[in-house]
DNA sequence: CTAGAACCTCAACTATGGTTTAAGTCAAGC
DNA sequence: GCTTGACTTAAACCATAGTTGAGGTTCTAG
């Protein structure tokens, strides 16, 4: 059991690949020490890092906010209950604000679906603007949130 | 009232721009006749399926599955309610995995932070692979979507 | 000592979902 | 009839989140 792992370890024990790791360290989300051939080396509690990345992607956080929050975490010390309370009360705002958005998108296909309402025409989803148009934009109500997320699959 | 639009009237009654909605037609969402000027002239329908792409893009859909949803609906006469049915019942698979997504995530992150557990070590959001790696990469239960999603504001 | 796997950098490329810019045309009001 | 605003195209550009490829180096095993 290693205590420095190279990229090639890391890649496989979090499932991600040499190349996004060399892009999480140009935009400093992890560190990694070189050995004197210029090999990266990492210290285990990178792996708790990628792994807070994945999380955080797979939330759909941009990169930027998961290393505004990474950077609040110790880089070599394993986090304290007090360090992983902080970073993660803000992507609980974050995932909650997401899921209610999502929600009230699936409320809305739901009503439109079951509603026995005589026209279709009627229903606020499908109609933003068309009839009452009083300048302005129609589709209010969608608030797009800035989620973004990759499929490497 | 019009009965035709032009490309700015559409863009100020949806909320999107006009760069987007050229964007849209050449991505097949959308579609417009021409004036013996070489304008574009919307049937009012159209401002249906632009609410359509925008809830669509709200949910995190892929452009192009919105325009595979949206091809299957009529161009110019009023969606039935059939065609409704059809074309949101894929989406609300969609929108109900990315909720499920985001709660199981929550989830984590609530009893990571709630728990009472000796050591954050033996969370399993923070540790995926750490200490019990054996092949195969950490954090599988985190399932990433294809969502996808732009603030323009 | 040498083959081959794994690593290095840098630049270019991918995909999505558009916006911006340049150069020119059309339509409407005065 | 002319100005002004809205429209046209095409190509270039933006951000995000990486991947790919070329060309070269290092590490490890036999």
């Amino acid at each position: 059991m290693p205590n420095e792992l190279t990229i090639g370890e890391v890649a496989s024990r979090s499932g991600v690949a040499p190349s996004a790791l060399r892009f999480y360290e140009e935009e400093g989300l992890i560190v990694s020490r070189r050995t004197t051939g210029n090999q990266r080396r990492y210290e285990r509690a990178v792996l708790r890092r990628v792994a807070l990345i994945q999380a955080g992607r797979a939330a759909g956080i941009p990169l930027e906010r998961i290393r505004a929050a990474l950077v609040t975490l110790p880089a070599h010390r394993t986090p304290t209950r007090r360090d992983w309370e902080r970073l993660s009360r803000g992507w609980r705002e974050d995932i909650d604000r997401r899921i209610a958005t999502l929600e009230a998108l699936r409320n809305r296909l739901t009503t439109c679906i079951g509603c026995g309402c005589l026209s279709i025409d009627a229903c606020e989803l499908l109609n933003p603007d068309d009839e009452a148009a009083e300048g302005g934009s129609g589709a209010h109500y969608l608030q797009r949130d800035s989620q973004r997320a990759h499929s490497p699959e």
